[in-house]
DNA sequence: AGTTTCGGCGCC
DNA sequence: AAAGGGCGCCGAAACT
């Protein structure tokens, strides 16, 4: 057997490397070698390399242009595991996963560092937890017996290794960047703010408006300061409990265009404009970190730049190389489509078989026609939405595809009564009871008193937390299970991408950009729609449910919408 | 002075 | 009466 090995770098600064049997544990010796990248670029036979860490080990076999096929990290697997048997809080380095193996004191995790511009940091401190080949492989065996022990082995086997695949693809894209222009960037700002004052001040568009916002108001005001344009609205006789924009725009006062203007651009200045630029792009590119599986839903997060909330207007600096272009691709309802093949409801089924747009299929079956109104109640059943036209919208749902809702309904359910809900592949949400990460990992958590609440769900015990809780529940299934199945997605597309020039560049939950030689463009909106298909049969099985996407090929990210 | 929380808003 | 999920980021405010 030599399709799979294991490696682990040594504090020598070489690396332990053995070929590893049917039962997860070295079939041969154990070798140290003394270059990592060397020891990889050597065995091309290997199909899986086992690993403590994919963000310790990856980056460096990337820096040394070694690509590898496919991966397992010990630790994301820990977390996986440790999830799905409703032990989320515990620590999940491989370290803390021998002590409890061999019945030691099981040591905390190692704090997690902030990112830095232009630095890329590991999701652990490497050194710290550093274990020789032979106890991480201890950790690796007994993780393969604890898959078996699942609801589902052969769907958390493909879990821990689609989300390894994952943190490949993350690290790809870190090396890679989004490739930017920087002087693009800084026309679009000075086209939104004007020229910037010397010492670092609020740009000449910004001090216009909070000149016009003072004006109004009769006396200097700063608009970047909520608590002072509330005083200021109190003054001139209105009463705001805030300064969100919905509030102030339903105000009828002269400030209120040039403040609401106000806060729009001083958002850019400060989130993405020239002190960002000066921080985050690089030689044309753009590097944030991604972390694959950031959040207990399974959704990726992204450290530094805030590249996942990248304003539309400054999409504009995404340009391609010359000659290249960029494959802009989104899943088209993605949501709805992943709740049809959960629930394996039979008319939600139907109509998510269809690439047509599904919000339009919805609303000729349940709501005459009315396409908003059948996106807004399939959302709101996604969300958990209570109010407004979303319970009336709800009824006509749940009449039409029962199951559907029913699906969502249990896992709320199941949220409010404290037990565990999963993914469809089994990432599973923690408890909201006796879990330290719990609260951390920002599920709400038990009222010190419950009180009782009466609503349009009927009478009952239930406090705002558990409604909370009930609420996460039920998105969670569905916004999880759409994460399951971007990670095959992902992985699929990785591999046709390896195969041409092309490089994965961005990701952002339902949408990815591929960058590529003009001449790639077709293959890979092929290789889309392939990887669309594998990723659909691999996490859901046979299912009727089609997951089309929209491509746009651009040379600037801002023409593909 | 340094660290954490809050308010607000960007994206999906 | 109010009643939508997930994130990150910034400066200011609030804390130690």
């Amino acid at each position: 057997m030599t399709d799979r090995w294991a490696l682990a770098p040594a504090e020598d600064g070489g690396v332990e490397v053995a070929a590893l049997g049917p039962d997860g544990l070295p079939a041969g010796p154990v070798r140290w070698e003394a270059d990592l990248a060397a020891a990889v670029r050597g065995r091309p036979e290997v199909a899986r390399w086992v690993w403590r860490s994919t963000a310790e080990v990856y980056p460096r076999l990337l820096a040394a242009g070694v690509r590898v096929e496919r991966c397992y990290d010990i630790e994301d697997a820990e977390t996986l595991l440790l999830g799905h048997a409703g032990r989320y809080g515990e620590p999940r380095s491989a370290a803390a996963a021998l002590a409890r193996l061999r019945g030691g004191p099981v040591p905390p995790d190692p704090p997690q560092r902030a990112a830095e511009p232009g630095s890329q940091s590991p999701l652990f401190e490497p050194q710290s937890v550093h274990l020789p080949l032979t106890d991480l492989v201890e950790v690796y065996a007994d993780q393969q017996r604890r898959h078996d022990t699942t609801a589902h082995p052969d769907r958390m086997r493909l879990l821990t290794a689609a989300e390894s695949a994952g943190m490949l693809v993350a690290a790809e894209m870190n090396r890679a960047g989004l490739p930017w222009s920087a002087e693009t960037h800084r026309r679009v700002l000075h086209e939104l703010l004007g020229e910037r004052y010397a010492g670092g001040g609020e740009p000449r568009r910004l001090a216009e408006l909070a000149d016009q916002v003072s004006e109004a108001f009769g006396r200097r005001v700063r608009p970047d300061l909520p608590a002072d344009v509330i005083k200021a609205f109190a003054q001139a006789g209105i009463k705001v409990k805030s300064t969100r924009r919905w509030e102030i725009e339903s105000v009828d006062h002269p400030a209120v265009k040039p403040l609401v203007e106000y806060k729009k651009l001083y958002r850019i200045w400060v989130a993405h404009g020239w002190s960002w630029l000066q921080d985050w792009v690089r030689d044309g590119r753009f590097r944030p970190e991604f972390l694959a599986g950031g959040t207990v839903t399974g959704r990726w997060v992204t450290n530094g730049g805030g590249a996942l909330q990248i304003p539309k207007v400054i999409r504009r600096a995404v340009v391609a190389d010359p000659g290249w272009r960029l494959v802009v691709a989104d899943a088209d309802q993605m949501e709805p489509r992943v709740l049809a093949a959960i629930s394996r409801d039979p008319g939600l089924m139907e109509v998510a078989g269809r690439e047509t747009d599904l919000y339009q299929a919805v609303s000729d079956r349940a709501f005459s026609g009315d396409r908003g109104q059948a996106k807004l109640a399939v959302l709101g059943a996604v969300y958990g939405q209570t109010s407004g036209d979303g319970l009336k919208n709800l009824a006509a749902l749940r009449r039409r595809f029962p199951k559907a809702v029913a699906y969502v309904d249990d896992a709320a359910r199941a949220g409010e009564e404290g037990r565990l809900v999963r993914t469809w592949l089994g990432r599973t949400c923690p408890p909201a009871a006796g879990a330290g990460d719990a609260e951390e990992a920002g599920i709400p958590q038990d009222d010190p008193v419950e009180r009782p609440v009466e609503d349009g769900w009927g009478p009952g015990y239930a406090s705002t937390n558990t409604r909370a809780r009930g609420r996460f529940a039920r998105n969670f299934v569905v916004q999880g299970s759409a994460a399951d199945w971007t990670l095959l997605l992902l992985a699929a597309l990785r591999q046709a991408c390896a195969r041409m020039s092309a490089e994965l560049v961005f990701f952002q939950h339902d949408e990815v950009i591929v960058h590529c030689p003009e001449e790639e463009t077709e293959a890979v909106v092929a290789a889309i729609g392939e990887a669309s298909e594998l990723a659909g049969r691999l996490t859901f099985g046979e299912t009727p449910v089609r997951f089309p996407f929209t491509t746009a090929v651009v040379e600037c990210y801002a023409d593909a919408k």
